[in-house]
DNA sequence: CGCCGGTCTTATAATAGACATAAAACACAT
DNA sequence: ATGTGTTTTATGTCTATTATAAGACCGGCG
């Protein structure tokens, strides 16, 4: 086989993107095992060493989480090791404690020019927003504003985020069918308000950590787009440079 | 070859090792080529595929950078795209350009309980303190407070600094032969004092961003210890969540 | 109830050939 | 003779295949 194509790209990659079309089309779902190795060669009409070459990409991006022995299952947010990855807020004596999200509005508006910018709609597109809180050990640590598409996540409400146990990502997945794959985010040092102040129970004018993020599903398509104001005096954020 | 002993590790992790040993000793340094894997296969009586696996593990560390056709090299600090890797603070419109370092002072001191359990030394050894800032396209933007164990660094001096041309690693790495592999952030909001908002041209009380980083070589020691505050008004720390 | 093999899975190792790169060798016009 | 563009060749990494080992699980059997 020669290299003639311009778009040319090698078989493993090929199989790779197979495979990403399956977890995109929900033929495998979060949780679940994919084939194994030589089934999935069998199917595809290669060899597993082929297969396990776009296995191992798709794994180091963390679509997918190998075990030895027991097979390949498809990453989700229901695992709690995944949560960490998106929420770097730590103690000061280093350990991690689980947060408590409570919603406190969820509206439907008409997407601005840089909601619609940032998210890749059009401007007046349907979208939701929703605010909420974070609360670690009884004190409210963050506090999120949160845009999303209106065509993805039309069916959101408050009493919908209210009644679901676990983190939204894992809301995302389970029931908008909306998998999260990596996100940017741009920080930086606000000066609390009157309003954030009250939530977060600080004076105001008190240094925050002013978080934006936008955050993409498969195909680097953006699903949402927040800004979290993080009260940083007791917790920190963490950041490993690698 | 069966897994008996409890200190058991695969084939082509031992040969990582053995590379990682060669890039401690200085055999091969920064900017050179390592031997090619065929080469390296024989000199350990392996085969190709278990040097490439090794290699391929290095360079997703950043250890070592492949180049198809050329070779496999080991990374360097004095290779641009290395510097905002550890120099997340971009422009508002997402530009990123290059910062100058001016070095303020630079003395010898003793180690106090915190920068010795942080350094891994004992209290009391010998330590090099240096400050410095760091301006963008003319704006001092960035005043870092550095510790440094006086063990590694013991001949730095402010004249070296200021001669210098490069990113402080480059530096460590070039003159110190201290190799810098990865660092953890603790990132915080805080209100700008007197000297720190002098410095940085901003009101006393401006808000800012605190960004304490440990800095580790091979083998995980710790090699520096710096905090860093940020004027975030233009400018923003960038992160990537994968 | 424990344990001992089958039999799934992924993990490791070896090998052969394809592709990438750059420098030496060469042909040829000036 | 010399400069220039092309071809060859040597030497890298990259891709693909195959074989075997190690981990997990289940069911039969003592």
């Amino acid at each position: 086989m020669a290299h003639e194509s311009p778009t040319f790209s090698p078989l493993y990659r090929q199989i790779k993107d197979l495979i990403i079309q399956g977890l995109q089309s929900g033929e495998w779902r979060p949780g679940e095992a994919i084939p194994s190795e030589v089934e999935l060669a069998h199917r595809f009409n290669v060899s597993q060493g082929t297969v396990r070459k776009a296995i191992d990409e798709l794994a180091a991006e963390h679509l997918l989480v190998r075990k030895q022995g027991k097979g390949t299952f498809v990453s989700s947010h229901a695992d709690p090791r995944a949560f960490f990855r998106f929420l770097r807020l730590v103690r000061q004596d280093g350990q991690i404690e689980p947060a408590q999200s409570v919603p406190l509005e969820c509206l439907r508006a008409r997407a601005g020019v840089e909601a619609a910018r940032v998210l890749e709609i059009q401007p007046g597109d349907a979208i939701v927003v929703m605010r909420r809180v974070l609360r670690f050990g009884g004190k409210t640590l963050v506090v999120d504003e949160i845009y999303l598409p209106g065509d993805l996540f039309g069916s959101m409400t408050l009493e919908v985020l209210q009644t679901y146990q676990g983190s939204l990502y894992s809301l995302f997945e389970s029931r908008f069918g909306v998998r999260i794959i990596r996100a940017t985010e741009k920080i930086r040092a606000v000066a609390a308000d009157r309003s954030s102040g009250d939530i977060l129970a600080v004076p105001e004018g008190t240094p925050l950590l002013s978080v934006e993020r936008v955050t993409y599903t498969y195909q680097d398509r953006p699903v949402e787009w927040r800004r979290g104001l993080y009260c940083t005096n007791e917790y920190f954020y963490l950041n490993e440079l690698t």
